[in-house]
DNA sequence: CAGCTTTGTGTAAGCGCTTACACTCGTATG
DNA sequence: CATACGAGTGTAAGCGCTTACACAAAGCTG
């Protein structure tokens, strides 16, 4: 392999050619190309010079092999398509990039792969350094076996005990959402939620109509659990929950979806009723997709692509300080065994789906 | 490193811990594993039965160093965020991960980034069999540095000469554009195009510009082309496009954009001056944007999820056929020099966003 | 100035695979 | 029945790095 091909391909040079080049030893070449202390800074500059001359680069298989260290984060993605999840990796991606590590992805369709991915070998040993799991929940067997396997893990959307994560106060999201509702006037609501038979994902769903609901509670006011739908966290969910909920003999005026994405299908629908959203019936969403300013819709806004950047550069930190916590030992005990956990920031983002109730 | 951790590490089994333990040389480990031929085949059956029994599967970087070959392709993407993109790569990640490829993504964020990615050792060189550009224009010499490192090429939305690509006929779209709004009974028509000095992305703004403008002449209408705008592709530029194009003192009563992103911001910038998208002014996208339909946009779909998993394929067969080239050397006689190059449907989907001239 | 660090460099032993080549058997061949 | 052959297996030489260890030279100490 690798010898025969239609187009002449020159030999690459290899960290040999390198040293004898620059008239050192290998060992050296190798110290010099990764800035490795206890290289004289001449000979850095020399080798470097030959090295870039040559046209060399390491082997990163070979590097692999030798050090047994990757330098490659996987992201473990339940939906590419979904504007979230790219939005996160994107995030991602540049931090690790800039970090100098590959980016791998594995999307998993099902919690069948899920499993199979957190569990079997082939995903992890020796293939990735460490992994972001987004929206995904982790379980403390499958995060004890990844530790084993010598992987970092970071995770967004939830949390995973003992490893660093990223997330939001769901519960605040919900109050955000029911405390602006209810500033307006209204007093029966509707909640548009995600399917929680999903096991894949969290129990964000159900924080976020805790907080909901709860602060409808301190506002005296009661959620009739009737006018809950829930559907799949895309359009085409919100638009069948909107329409159930319009189905009821008393409607909501003021309805809470759960994602953005929900809430443009809960648009629809109303648009296709001749309703108005903020005037006839109001609508809150969850992200501040990109799409949220286009429909006019008011909602909860999340800063997804930092959250990426954010679990990355965790993810990159913890890594490093495993490499570390291996030559200096005894600084072990200096380092916190608490993982760090951002909770991040989510704003109310006011736009003209919400309205005064009785505006008709 | 990868020695100490808090949690105690198993050393994993080696290839030598799996031939002992079944009784047979390493070499027929590695044969068996591979399911190569020259084993009998109750010796691998017992082999691989062993290998699961003790939890092996190869080191990944041992294997590529002793290889030579990596398993990896490399998706070159120059905005994850956009909804195009993300669809294609989710595409491409399927196939590849079917056929055992691990898929790396790189974002390139300008011109410079491209060609360092194209160029430089780095990316290039023993990390990935292939490379899976979208929406970049890749010079004839790039592709020949590429092919030389031995590297295999497939373009999504471009064509690259002597390389598998999956692209659309934008003429063809122009055209469907045209004669739609023509049938409608429109004479003054607006063009919302993407910026054309972004020397990253090809000609397909002008193959649409050339397919709609033919296709006016072809029924004895000009284009003014002073209804030309130009933004970026996303929903900000159709927007300032949109604004821009009402602005002229006779502003068109239906326009093409370009891109669906861009027309829901020209539709968002109608809506603002009160005007109704399909009644005062028509509008047609392309893509099928998940979201047109929320819209009501017309437009025209291109599949993008399949233009990904098309061009992986094409990848995948392209770098398979390499290896089996080294093999059956003589058979390169029958192997067609030109690549495939696949020009995929696009279909006109007709919605709200079109409509007769002068219903007013 | 003897002895001890420190600093910079080299030597060589792996890392865990793949694969060319050699070899040992049956079995078909003349 | 000697011979050739192919199928199945083993031996061992790399693949191109990293790094423990050894060592030489130079800089301190008292």
């Amino acid at each position: 392999m690798g010898t025969t091909n239609d187009t002449t391909r020159t030999k690459r040079p290899t960290i040999e050619d390198v040293a004898s080049e620059a008239g050192v030893s290998v060992a050296t070449v190798s110290r010099a190309m990764r800035a490795l202390p206890n290289v004289a800074l001449a000979t850095r500059h020399h080798v470097v010079a030959v090295a870039e001359r040559l046209g060399y680069s390491a082997d990163p298989a070979a590097s692999r092999l030798a050090a047994g260290t990757t330098r490659t984060v996987t992201m473990v993605i339940p939906n590419l398509r979904g504007w979230y999840f790219s939005t996160v990796v994107a995030g991602a991606e540049t931090v690790c990039a800039e970090a100098g590590y590959d980016v791998l992805i594995v999307g998993v369709g099902s919690q069948k792969d899920l499993s199979r991915i957190l569990s079997e070998h082939y995903h992890l040993e020796r293939r990735t350094d460490g992994l972001v799991v987004i929206d995904v929940v982790v379980t403390p067997d499958q995060a004890t076996s990844i530790t084993q396997r010598g992987v970092a893990l970071a995770s967004i959307g939830n949390r995973t005990a003992g490893h660093p994560s990223v997330q939001i106060d769901n519960e605040l999201v919900g109050r955000l959402a029911a405390d602006h509702l209810i500033g307006l006037g209204h007093e029966r609501f509707g909640i548009i939620g995600a399917q929680n038979d999903n096991p894949l994902s969290s129990d964000v769903p159900s924080l976020r109509h805790c907080g909901f609901v709860g602060a409808l509670a301190s506002h005296g006011l009661a959620f009739d659990d009737d006018l809950l739908e829930r559907g799949n966290f895309g359009v085409d969910g919100g638009q069948e929950a909107m329409a159930a909920l319009l189905n009821r003999h008393e409607p909501p005026t003021a309805v809470f979806s759960m994602s953005d994405e929900m809430a443009f299908g809960a648009i629809m629908e109303l648009t296709h009723h001749g309703l108005v959203p903020g005037r006839d019936v109001s609508i809150i969403g969850v992200d501040d997709h990109e799409f949220a300013r286009v429909v006019d819709l008011t909602t909860i806004r999340q800063s997804v692509a930092s959250h990426g950047a954010e679990a990355a550069r965790l993810l990159i930190d913890a890594m490093q300080q495993d490499e570390h916590q291996i030559i200096t030992f005894d600084a072990a005990s200096l380092i916190p065994e608490d993982a760090h956990e951002i909770v991040a920031p989510v704003e109310l983002v006011v736009r003209g789906s919400t309205g005064r109730t009785g505006q008709i």
